[in-house]
DNA sequence: TGGAAAAAGTGAGTTTTGTCAGTTTTTAAA
DNA sequence: TTTAAAAACTGACAAAACTCACTTTTTCCA
């Protein structure tokens, strides 16, 4: 059973993905006639918040975290983008720089589109301009859920959601019906829930204890997932 | 001296109201042509969130709190609207569901514009299509600064932040140079900055007791914004 | 404008989260 | 395969935030 039944992921996710498949086939030549691609190992840095974009990018294949520091640099991570998503796109059309910074969590292929051959296609695009806008549309509301969510939900809770979304993404490198595995540092899934390493660990022994996962090393596997829904409390 | 050499205050505004200042006369005159306006009263809610748009907004004059309701019934204020700005384009845009509800903070005079209006605008406008998207990529940036804020910041932190930027909002209600009022219930502060009503009175009586602000009723006189920022620790 | 209702403010106790200072386990390079 | 470094984990304590029960002040409308 798929967890769309019984979850809204939908709410949770920005569904980049869907800019580019549903692009025609013209406008997406067009839009990829001078792409770039790179291999990124684990923890390299895309851009960094702050900075002037000169293009955008495309997940070909990997995860990637957008995150931001605080003064004191402590790690926040806003949303971790998949194979088949774009990024960057927000700093070239705000005419502004990067709002966040964004670095790969696993060893990922990733193409490079010049800011000229974005905006170009945004001009002869129809289809380009409307899926942007829907698409940033629905971010505001997966963000405004985050936004929620942090401010008025337990770290317990937190993380029984958030294990939840990133689980998703994860399925993509399993195959189906096989066990998926979370395999994230404690550190990245404590800047995920947004609390201290610590916390994570003792909530994750807390639900290893309770049967709802097990861990291989560092990895995570989900065993119960009702059971994270019932915690995360999330209407 | 305006805030904006101290403090950046353009991360925490949407900017919205640029969207209708930008346009052409005659794609507003397009926009505009079947518009209703309506006067609501403090506390009164234009839309819900989990229902469908029949149209957008546009508040001609007041003050508009885009909010959500959780499990527990509980409030998160996501963003607070003030004159000049449109309301309700992200559910039409991502041909979904209101993703927040919206309720006036303050006797406020506000426009409908249809949807068919909206959408047929969007076809003609290429400057309306630039603009909403600027907007909102602009709008992913200043809910990736509150969502770091509410994952990371205290309660002491988020209200003096908060106050800067809420008082930005209620300038417009004052003449330049006099002293700006915050009118604002303790409740809706506390929907604003994430936590409990008794929270949000004992850090404003700290405040009061350090010379930071007084308190003419319900209303919020900040007197040293200097001090404000230093709290809110932001870089 | 008096008075009832609503909102603001206070205090004490509990729970949650953060921090520090370690030990143990896992990872990955030599 | 060994082993040093990194990451994961644990416990104790401190700090922050929440909740409940209550008093005082403000608002607003009859």
């Amino acid at each position: 059973m798929s967890i769309k039944g019984i979850f809204p992921i939908d709410k949770w996710d920005f569904e980049t993905d869907s800019i580019l498949t549903d692009l025609p086939a013209e406008d997406l030549a067009l839009l990829m006639v001078n792409k770039t691609e790179r291999n990124y190992k684990k923890g390299e840095i895309i851009f960094w918040e702050g900075t002037y974009p000169s293009g955008i990018f495309f997940i070909q294949n990997g995860k990637v975290k957008k995150y931001k520091l605080d003064k004191d640099g402590r790690e926040q991570i806003i949303y971790v983008a998949n194979t088949g998503e774009l990024l960057g796109y927000h700093a070239l059309l705000a005419e502004d720089r990067y709002p966040d910074s964004a670095a790969v969590l696993e060893e990922s292929k990733i193409a490079f589109i010049p800011k000229t051959d974005f905006l170009h296609s945004l001009q002869q695009s129809v289809v380009l301009n409307r899926k942007l806008l829907k698409t940033l549309s629905h971010e505001f509301a997966v963000l405004a859920n985050s936004l929620s969510m942090f401010a008025r939900k337990s770290v317990r809770e937190r993380l029984a959601l958030q294990l939840i979304v990133i689980r998703e993404k994860y399925k993509i490198n399993f195959q189906a019906g096989m066990p998926v595995e979370i395999n994230m540092s404690r550190e990245d899934l404590a800047s995920l829930v947004g609390t201290a390493r610590e916390n994570v660990v003792r909530v994750l022994t807390e639900f290893k204890q309770d049967g709802i996962l097990e861990t291989k090393g560092r990895k995570i596997i989900v065993q119960d997932v009702n059971r994270l829904i019932e915690i995360a409390n999330y209407k």
